[in-house]
DNA sequence: CAAATTAGTACAGTTTTAGTCCTATATTAA
DNA sequence: TTAATATAGGACTAAAACTGTACTAATTTG
């Protein structure tokens, strides 16, 4: 495992043929249906949920359709995945007291947080726009870490 | 999400047992479900799969137990994911052919596997020895990135 | 008003995960 | 040789999560 789920993976693909979509204009979700080739009802789920963590923006009624909050550079895999599948850590313990009884001499719990923080930033440090062309390895400006070697 | 099992969890945890064991004797799953505070049946179970996975070693019989294959040095988190949860791989599309329809025009897939690649990195580059004590960002000597700046 | 389209909620089916238990096998020691 | 101690392997159950779908309400346009 250690993956994200299905739905934080077409929210990807999703929000990537919108911002293919000339212009950002507003897409109604049968046609992001029929390019993604993702079934209409489960397109219409994941808009909801990337509008409610506010990555999108919607308008109601005939013609309406949804749009990319930001532009494509603003938006980062970090944000569509904590949205689909919520907050990112690897394990319980970080997110939740009391789920294990070792927790008060658990120096383990501190040494994932630090690995899920690392993990996060390279998420944050890739937009939709460098997802819509095939990314290297140099494209990514970690924040932390920078590549030294093949 | 984007969350290891509570699985490989414990089987840190109890890895990480076993490598503070003086001079790495053999341990008795009893032991390990005591000083784990991890239910003996599930103990078990997960030193089952960690030998399988060839990061232990056992004797069977009255005073058996497991140890380590290696050195904590040795044995990395990387190891550990991925023999209690699989191989480690951000989407479905990655492992498995033809869970998609768009697959062909798929551009995103291979970015996935980049991406993928990278984490797997991080967690390669964390040692069992390592996870005894508090990890610094710095202590991590990651093949492809170098920290930069905190 | 009618058509188009999003908003919100609820639900059922499937899959995964977690945890337990039972029986067989091997080793040690008395 | 026998009894006690441990692992080996597999089967099984219950709970949780995930996926995908359906239905009804609200909003906008023409």
């Amino acid at each position: 495992m250690l993956r994200i789920s299905k739905i934080a993976d077409y929210g990807t693909k999703i929000m990537l043929a919108m911002a293919e979509s000339p212009h950002y204009r507003l897409c109604a979700a049968t046609e992001l249906a029929e390019s993604t080739h993702i079934s209409l009802p489960t397109v219409s789920k994941i808009l909801k949920l990337l509008l409610k963590g506010d990555l999108l923006i919607s308008q109601r009624g005939s013609q309406g359709g949804y749009q990319l909050a930001r532009t494509p550079e603003e938006i980062t895999l970090a944000q569509i995945v904590s949205v689909l599948d919520g907050e990112i850590a690897m394990t319980e313990c970080e997110q939740q007291m009391g789920c294990c009884q070792i927790e008060d001499n658990c120096n383990v719990k501190g040494n994932w947080a630090i690995i899920s923080n690392i993990i996060v930033d390279v998420l944050r440090n890739i937009s939709l726009a460098q997802m819509s062309k095939p990314i290297q390895k140099d494209d990514i400006p970690l924040k932390f870490y920078q590549r030294v070697s093949a």
